[in-house]
DNA sequence: ATGAAAGCGCTAACAC
DNA sequence: GTGTTAGCGCTTTCAT
């Protein structure tokens, strides 16, 4: 299962050979190779035409080793599935292109466990700062983080305490601007409907902002489903058949993710339900898809992309260096009304 | 731009320090460390605790470079915003969970430069193995895969010749397959919505297979739409609404994926068209995202996960090797017939 | 403009 | 069971 090198048949191509096939040192090769220093046209071509005669591709562990220089940028994401974050690293991707840093991806599933060896697996490989989701992380999580002595970006939260730089929207505010909206719509019998997952930390601070604006208001949270595992637009359909079975005097369903809501709208379409008369309706997310729906779901924007763009760009600025510079980029969720949120 | 390490404050900790802090050789710190070799419980101790308590993460470049094992794989997808490529990474992952092996993901976004790119810095880092979608590269990439001396596994495609090992379907036969089960079905008159991607070889194979088959039951398709960039649920829309205008005498659509599918069945839906006895509808790739859809789209499922699970164990089982052995995995595009193609 | 020597932090191979 | 020695393939530094 491990690797066992068999060196077999060919030996990987080192700077001695392109020295060798070139007839200049090793050391003119490399700075050719990485255009620096002064090098004369006829030697670089020199060199550039047996390096490709080759196929020489440089040893960046080597190279590594010997500068400490790793143009690597760890990005640690609780997910894929969840479009949100594949976003957030198109934002990260395409201020990298212009820099030679490079993204690489760690998955941790929601698991701080995880979470833990991912961060320790990629802090390993020495690279030249860290961007991760969230603000929660466990103690060791923690101490590796800060312990590093490189720049670090938390991202897509800002409702706690960074270990240096952060980037992102306060949840707990998208939260309450969602329940001043709705109340201010004239609906008060309001149901939640999210995932069972404690360790979502983000939605678990949207919900708490939520109730609390509602709280202002003397309202409660009227009913609420959560649900794991399987299509989420399924299960907002299933779910919202269920709420409204139990509870059938709702007037708004708010909904923890775009892909939830779209699937209860589709539902309420389905039973000749009038949206938002009769019910209104609201996701989180702000998701591409909502924009093919019959009809346009009320939505808050996180600014995924904007948030991966602005923690590449720290990391950037702070690349060599042993801090970000706890920089502090506050984001503001917009909210859309979208058709499902007016009641006029 | 650049990291230009200011070696600022704290000096990374290295085996050296955790030497020194425990009394014990360096050389038997790193037999503790991995795991290698005898040593007795009472240094493994000691070991342990002097490095948890300096926070010693060890180097992997430094360890990689004098062992010339690096246990990273590079998985080389076009894109992230497909759900279909997140899939296969979740399948990857699932595999390499097991192993000490490590994904390591590079997005080319559809371009062959890009891909050559990402290639070269990937292969720059020695992994033990590459994991690439698709046939078709550029002369330099299929040169480098062929020049690296590690296990290659192409993947999602089995039409074209394989560098090394393959895992993947046929989308000629899947596109043959669809065609013959639209016609079963009596369907006649048929439309193809698809991207405007010259570089989606999977979707043009796809489209070549579909037509050769409508061929020889003397049916060409009767009208195409192409479309780029946006979301594709809306495009979906759009394009029905506009193939439709055109073409008002279509019995059948035929979409090359799901998004652009669930967009044209909403159309039909809202329009109050009969689906599928006026027109019958198809997708490509079975997306968990069709199970929340009012009507079940029709469409084949390309087997992302299982394809990710086994390049993965491909990978696995000749890491250290020179190659994968150019093992070939076909696997069986599944035809779904949903709600939306069978016309009783 | 080019080259030679030293060493990055670790592990393989061999002593003891 | 533990320590010693010599590199891994590059880049840094200093000489020429």
């Amino acid at each position: 299962m491990n690797s066992d090198p068999l060196h077999s048949g060919k030996r990987p191509l080192t700077l001695r050979d392109v020295s060798e096939a070139s007839g200049v040192s090793e050391m003119t090769v490399s700075r050719v190779l990485r255009n620096r220093g002064d090098v004369s046209d006829k030697t670089r071509a020199k060199v550039l035409e047996a390096a490709k005669q080759l196929g020489y591709v440089p040893n960046k562990i080597a190279g590594a080793l010997a500068s400490s220089r790793v143009n690597l940028v760890a990005v640690i994401i609780p997910s894929l599935s969840n479009m949100v974050f594949p976003e957030v690293m198109t934002g990260i991707s395409e201020i990298f292109d212009d820099t030679p840093l490079q993204p690489v991806v760690g998955v941790t599933n929601y698991h701080p466990e995880r979470e833990e060896r991912v961060l320790y697996e990629m802090l390993s490989w020495r690279p030249s700062g860290v961007i991760i989701a969230g603000l929660e992380h466990s103690d060791p999580s923690r101490a590796m983080l800060e312990a590093a002595g490189i720049p670090i970006v938390e991202i897509m939260d800002v409702d706690g305490e960074p270990v240096d730089a952060v980037v992102g929207i306060s949840h707990r505010r998208a939260g309450r601007e969602m329940a001043s909206a709705i109340v201010e719509q004239g609906y008060r019998r309001i149901g939640f409907l999210g995932t069972k997952m404690p360790l979502d930390h983000r939605a678990r601070k949207r919900f708490e902002g939520f109730t609390q604006a509602l709280a202002k208001h003397g309202i409660e949270v009227a009913d609420q489903e959560f649900y794991s595992g399987g299509s989420a637009l399924a299960k907002g359909r299933e779910m919202t058949e269920t709420i409204l079975k139990r509870t059938p005097d709702l007037d708004f369903l708010y909904y923890s993710n775009d892909m939830i809501g779209a699937g209860g709208l589709l539902y309420c379409l389905d039973k000749g339900i009038d949206v938002p008369g009769q019910i209104g309706l609201a996701g989180f997310n702000g998701v591409e898809l909502l924009d093919g729906l019959p009809r346009r779901l009320a939505t808050m924007d996180a600014g995924r992309i904007e948030t991966g763009r602005t923690a590449a760009r720290i990391i950037a600025e702070h690349a060599g260096q042993s801090s970000a510079g706890a920089e502090r980029v506050v984001l503001t969720p917009q909210l859309d009304f979208g058709d499902t949120l007016n009641r006029s």
